[in-house]
DNA sequence: AATGTAGTAAACCGTATCGGTCAAAGGAGG
DNA sequence: CCTCCTTTGACCGATACGGTTTACTACATT
């Protein structure tokens, strides 16, 4: 148990949000200590108590978030619905809810997917396993798509939707960058209700009759 | 006329593109001209011998990113068509086009849009104008709606098909960081392909059948 | 062959800023 | 008042930033 554990949780959260989300805006080289301890409100020399190093900050980061999402995933109630349209539901609200919690999650990881720096590159095959376990979580392999009309491709609406919310995150790390809590969560109970009303006229039109 | 239009468009080209490409990925403080001569495989002194200084390099890319795409959305063909499909398909490939051309471009010009340096913000409200000009054009507002179904509202439709765009977009971003230009273009090239399947799958689904 | 010109870059410069340190200060509990 | 844990303002050496100097091409002109 290192002391940065011994933290109040909120405090925790802090420095986690702040630097994650510096990490994810600049990369591992132009993320600058100084940078992340304003963001997380705190002095740099705090920073280099808790975690030594800035290396040692980004694993931890990286880490933290890789667990986390994970997590997320892995309520069980997901793999029991098989319907397409509600598994996809169940599944959206769960992620936001980490989302929610750390807004620049994603964007991080995916940062950490690309990340140039040597120091990080170098080390990145050893987080390929979780990334793998991560994939196996998303692939619904066993939904129901015999309710659908033939002239639809079940694959590509998965596909459309996917790219829906893709497009509706990127839309919110945009705006958002300078945003309060409060306006984020607003901004994703927003998101998930455009998300249900889309979900309810793509049902309507895509399923046959006899399903509705 | 300055020196830098003066050399061989393709050279021009490869440092704008470089520019725009550093300026988007890490803004205006962060992107160095180090950065942005070796990513334009020229070196920092001629940077500096054709734009002065970092500032001026900057609102040269700027000027350029404006004037590309309003000219990519200014080709009257847009306006005759008033088919709803019809219409963003033929929108989608222009501005594609643009995009082959800069692939960097949008995400350099919302990366302006948040640019915290003060150098930059102090002269944004300049560009606001050119803002406004772009949104016009974007807005289709005598789209015709009477062929869909009633269970469809068009507004949504085309809220989903802006948001699959933009996911692709930034899936594009982020996968192709450091691809040559003919993965991109194919990758572009693909993305049409599966819009075009996309808009084909919804007209049959949400088009009244009278008008298939 | 000499001269001029536009474009380019290796090597350099002064300075700002980076990661990281240190000593001293708070504050909670006894 | 002491102890322990946490925090910070001020500082440091090293790097690397924006920008310059100088010298070199390639080509056109005389």
């Amino acid at each position: 148990m290192n002391t940065f554990e011994n933290l109040e949780i909120e405090k925790q959260d802090q420095i986690i949000n702040g630097a994650m989300h510096v990490f994810a805006m600049h990369g591992y080289k132009k993320a600058y200590m100084s940078d992340i301890a304003e963001h997380a409100k705190v002095s740099k020399p705090t920073l280099f108590y808790h975690f030594g190093t800035k290396l040692d900050l980004y694993f931890y980061i990286l880490d933290t978030a890789y667990r986390e999402i994970i997590q997320s995933l892995d309520i069980s109630d997901i793999y029991e619905e098989k319907d397409f349209f509600e598994c996809l539901k169940v599944s959206t609200e769960h992620k936001m809810g980490a989302l929610r919690k750390r807004p620049s999650l994603m964007k991080f990881l995916t940062r950490f997917y690309f990340e140039e720096a040597v120091e990080i590159s170098e080390r990145k095959n050893q987080y390929l396993a979780k990334s793998e376990q991560l994939r196996g979580k998303l692939v619904f392999e066993e939904l129901d798509v015999s309710k659908f009309k033939d002239t639809v491709d079940p694959k590509m609406v998965m596909d459309m939707l996917l790219k829906w919310s893709e497009g509706y995150m990127s839309i919110v790390e945009k705006t958002m960058v300078n945003s309060s809590d409060e306006e984020l969560s607003a901004f994703y109970d927003q998101m998930i209700n455009e998300f249900l009303q889309l979900i309810e006229m793509l049902k309507t039109n895509f399923y046959l009759p006899e399903y509705l």
